[in-house]
DNA sequence: CGACTTTGTATATTGGTTAAACAAAGTATT
DNA sequence: AATACTTTGTTTAACCAATATACAAAGTCG
């Protein structure tokens, strides 16, 4: 749609402006916000007011003088809302209640018994309405859901395609929008992820990120200009099926070598070794009691990481990428290894200022992402582009 | 920097958007321009005026009534300034003078006899102060060079890295700023490309755009939401790096298994077919005669170019990818067997929608779209993100 | 020829930001 | 303690761009 410029607009602009440096930088006083933003003091003060009566910003007293006034200083509300967070895995579901700042306030999780649609949405049902039901009271309520999925999400909020739960074409979100008549956002797994780095994690103020969420198979977050990428629609970051040897193994999605078949969990049943066991959880411990055969098979994937990581690297030229998902665990043995061949394998250029670290939200990066995707949907937020 | 809403961006932005919705639908009437901008008719009225005053829009008189009073048809001036486009190729360095349609008013193409650094850039600076002096007078003259070179370019205009010259650290914006005191742009070959496609080729709004150029190497112009897409240090698109034999043969860039090792020009001194000529345009001859193992090499490339695209696709879901380059005139041997490639090696949902075509501006797209920049750093663009 | 349409301009209003003055509340200095 | 200076935040008037409305101009159509 095309936007046109009045003053209505004006406003949003400088409203949002305010109330997110509140957000980000609180406590704050009007007159650090007014230069901070670059916005008057009487501008300032005028859109606080609005923020306060909207109870989104609180005046919590004075703070320390600094030669003069002492300034009256504001707050986000972080308590104004809450919203969920839920991550849909293969053997379990998680859900975290948040406050607007993304802090947790309650965390529930469910072990799935089977994958049968209704059964996991009927749980997943529950699940949030009991969420909905102990939060605590707050103006605005509970408003809104966002949801991590191990799958492909078109633009629409359709769940295309779950690979491991043998899901198809499931309109999560507007199901679950109709029956809490709450915003919901439905975000794949890597996207909810890389939103949760930006926002709480290793990638704050970066504005271009590649989260590699690797675990069953590999999926990217892409942040570009300090938003999430989702290409034409809403597919992108399928990286798990990158081609890195052109005549490799078959793949299930119809090609052959792709990323995932050398660098995620689909490793564990062709490995050349013997290893002492199939999943992720139970290698680690095997690895960490010095089990040489697990160590060498993390070795290995970690190579093909790299290999993964630097395509990634010549094609988006990032500011940092994550490792997550449940392989970032095994970071010990794999980190090695894997910037090995990145440093083999990347341009000299490329390697400035580039950095690469494994994520330090640990599991429950996805969750709290899909929550932040909620807060910013609820908060709103707009920018100008030169 | 921080932007905040007041009344002159409000201003900027309708005013850009009158202007830049004239220069793509003139002739068009200010009631028109209304309509399709959403904005008041008397908002229009004073904006076109001050654009007439400006001599970027013009009135050309009276059009077809429908009914009423006859419009006054309003034409975007392309002849308010001029801007130069240049191309520096291995052999040949091409330039030309274009209107601020990007219309091409003069041509010029010229030998390089060697790459060395000085002589080169005194035949550019004779070849821009040739075309400067030789254009047509305008209200604002020249406004802008635009340049498009085979190498890796950052965010400062400093051609980093340019393999097939053997240059590295040429400060090119900077020289030429100073020298023509001109504002000078400065990207690599695909990257101009893509934005010569964008404006004036297959991919006429698109938002969404991959343009591959494949020649002596593999470079990939990124169009993400309208925009070229850099990459946090500006060495975004270097695909050609991608890696799609994990331990194939090595590359200069210190990987292995490079694309472009398999799908560009670099591939007619290993091939395993016995090639009657070295050089795209003696290969295509010998394939329009018949001859079986150019034939041969061509699909072959093509089906290697099917992988690497493949990868594209699925990292970043565009709407449209265009193949251009020196080989894009390869089209008629390539064309098959790289889209059989894809379309075995595509998610299924990946297929909706998306259109892989060749580039129909031929050689002369790089060029244009240096141009092009140069237009739109010119008359500036703004645009408002929700 | 009169009714209706379309195009474009003039005018008063609206509603946002802003500079400047000011009030309030503190610190530093003599 | 008195005075001068700082810092914070509000009030006021001014400014300016977009807009709705009315209107003028120039056409079409029956």
């Amino acid at each position: 749609m095309k936007v046109t410029g009045d003053q209505a607009l004006v406003k949003k602009i400088n409203k949002s402006l305010v109330l997110h440096t509140v957000r980000k930088h609180f406590p704050l006083s009007r007159s650090s916000v007014s230069v901070m933003t670059g916005l008057n003091k009487a501008t300032v003060s005028t859109l606080v007011a609005e923020l306060c009566e909207q109870q989104l910003v609180i005046e919590v007293g004075p703070g320390q003088s600094s030669g003069g006034r002492k300034p009256l200083m504001l707050h986000f509300n972080n308590m104004a809302g809450t919203v969920i967070g839920i991550e849909l895995r293969v053997k379990q579901l998680s859900a975290v209640l948040c406050d607007l700042k993304g802090d947790i306030i309650l965390v529930r999780d469910f072990t799935l018994e089977h994958h049968g649609l209704a059964y996991v949405l009927d749980t997943m049902k529950d699940l949030i309405a009991e969420l909905i039901s102990v939060a605590p009271s707050t103006p605005y309520g509970t408003v809104g859901i966002g949801i991590g999925v191990p799958g492909m999400v078109d633009e629409q909020g359709i769940l295309l395609f779950a690979p491991n739960l043998g899901w198809e074409m499931v309109e999560l979100q507007q199901i679950l929008e109709t029956y809490f008549a709450i915003p919901v956002t439905l975000d794949n797994e890597a996207n909810a992820g890389a939103v949760g780095e930006l926002n709480f994690g290793a990638a704050q103020d970066v504005s271009h990120l590649l989260y590699v969420s690797a675990g069953s198979g590999i999926g990217s977050g892409i942040i570009i200009d300090g938003k999430l990428y989702k290409g034409a629609r809403g597919y992108a970051g399928e990286t798990g099926h990158m081609c890195i040897e052109a005549d490799g193994k078959p793949c299930s999605c119809g090609s052959r070598g792709c990323w995932e078949l050398y660098a995620s969990e689909k490793t564990y049943d062709t490995s050349v070794f013997k290893l002492p066991a199939h999943n992720t959880q139970d290698l680690i411990r095997c690895a960490k009691q010095g089990n040489i055969e697990a160590i060498r098979h993390f070795e290995q994937m970690g190579r093909y990481l790299g290999v993964g990581v630097t395509n990634l690297i010549n094609s988006f030229n990032p500011e940092l990428i994550i490792i997550g998902g449940a392989l970032s665990e095994a970071e010990p043995w794999l980190a090695t290894s894997m910037n090995e061949v990145v440093a083999e394998r990347t341009l000299p250029y490329h390697k400035q200022q580039l950095q690469i670290t494994f994520s330090k939200l640990g599991s429950r990066g996805t969750m709290i992402g899909a929550a932040f995707s909620s807060v910013m949907h609820f908060l709103g937020s707009i920018r100008i582009t030169l």
